[in-house]
Formats: C-alpha cells, structure tokens, sequence
DNA sequence: CAGAATCCTAGGCGATACTG
DNA sequence: CAGTATCGCCTAGGATTCTG
C-alpha cells in the first residue's frame, strides 16, 4: 500500500504511465507530451520507474541519440488500479457538482 | 485521477482512512494510532481531509475537549479503491521478491 | 537528442511552546 | 485534550549550463 504509493503516489508517474500507455515514446517526445515538467524530473522519474520495473528503457548507441522508453508487464498491470482511482475521481467530481441536501451538517 | 491523488496521495492520508475505516475515532487515539505522526501535520491532514468531504468531525464544546473524527460515504467509497491499490501492491512485493530499491531511505 | 552536473529557492514538515 | 502559532531544517524540484 504504501510501498505502491512510493511507486506511483506522484503526479509526474501517474502522468509517464498515462503516456506511456499508449505505447512506446522517446524521450523527448515524453517531454513534450507533458508539458511542465523539467527534464530533471523526467529524467529522475524515469530512472526510479526504470528501476521499480515499471518503465522499460531502450538506448541505441547511435550519433543522434535515441532512448525509447515503455512500459513492462508490470508496468501495464497497474492500468486497472489506475482506472479505478480515476473512476472514483470523475465520480467524486460528479458528486461533488451535484450536491444533495442529506442533512450532511449536523448541529 | 490527479485530483483523487492530491486528495489521497499522501502517505498520512490514506493512513488516516484506515485507522478510520475501522470506526470513529478521537483525535489524540488517532495522534497515537498511527505512530510517527506530528499533531500538526495530524491536525492539517484531517482538515483538508475535512473540506474534501472524507471525514466528518464532530467537536463538543465539553471542558475537556473532545473530538471525534469518523468517515463520510465519499471517505468509505474510497475503500474499494485502496483496496484494489494495496492489492496490486502485494502483488508487486510478491512479484519483486524483494525490491530493494536503492535510494530510498539510506539508513 | 538525451542526460548529467550545478545552483538556488519555496515550502513541507518536525519540534517546541502556548491556550481554552 | 485538541488544537494553534512559531521557528528552522531540509530537500524536492525548477532553471541553467555543458557534453557526447
């Protein structure tokens, strides 16, 4: 529990998983894909995710550097928990907009 | 899904669902339930926890204070999602083995 | 292009003291 | 007992620069 929220309780992985999900990236196509981040930080949370086995990294030797990056098996295997947290989410919000008088505040 | 985690994405946090999950609870059972904690951050972590709608308090105005803090619906809705969080994290563990991830907390 | 190294700042968080 | 207020450390993380 909390050990999966070390593994992905930053905005940043949530955010790496979701491009990645979509299939393989390179590095700076992932950064420019989610704007804000500095290439410090992408590059570091790569690096953790890279070695909780989450995300995949790829580097060809070549003169213009390419590193693609993906997502592992177990990387992919938390797309369900992450859909559940963002179903709860959008419901959450939903409730939220839509406020019923159920005598919430009592005395 | 950002805004689930920046709801529940602290460790203290979801700590504090569990101790409350288990039922209502005063503040200072709470202060040493969940050992490690300070009063402030306790106190900061149930008041936004409070204004997101997870947990309801109730204060008597009693000489010696009490206050007791207990989960709202949208608090317990939340169960089904750590759940599937925890479960996924032990599955990981088992997985893993032993993740030993350097870095992390270097005694 | 991908990333390592450096510098620097805001503020998260713990420890402590005070109050009703 | 349940907070609030204050101080001060520490580090997360952005901007910038350099390299292969």
């Amino acid at each position: 529990m909390e050990k999966t929220l070390a593994l992905i309780g930053s905005k940043w992985k949530v955010l790496i998983l979701r491009e990645l999900s979509s299939g393989l990236k390179r590095f700076g196509e992932l950064h420019r894909g989610m704007g804000g981040i500095s290439q410090k930080m992408l590059t570091q949370q790569l690096r953790q995710m890279e070695a909780d086995g989450l995300v995949r990294r790829r580097a060809y030797a070549e003169v213009p550097p390419r590193v693609e990056y993906s997502l592992t098996a177990t990387g992919r295997s938390l797309e369900p928990v992450l859909a559940a947290v963002a179903q709860w989410g959008q419901r959450y919000l939903d409730t939220q907009g839509h406020p019923e008088r159920s005598g919430e505040n009592p005395a």
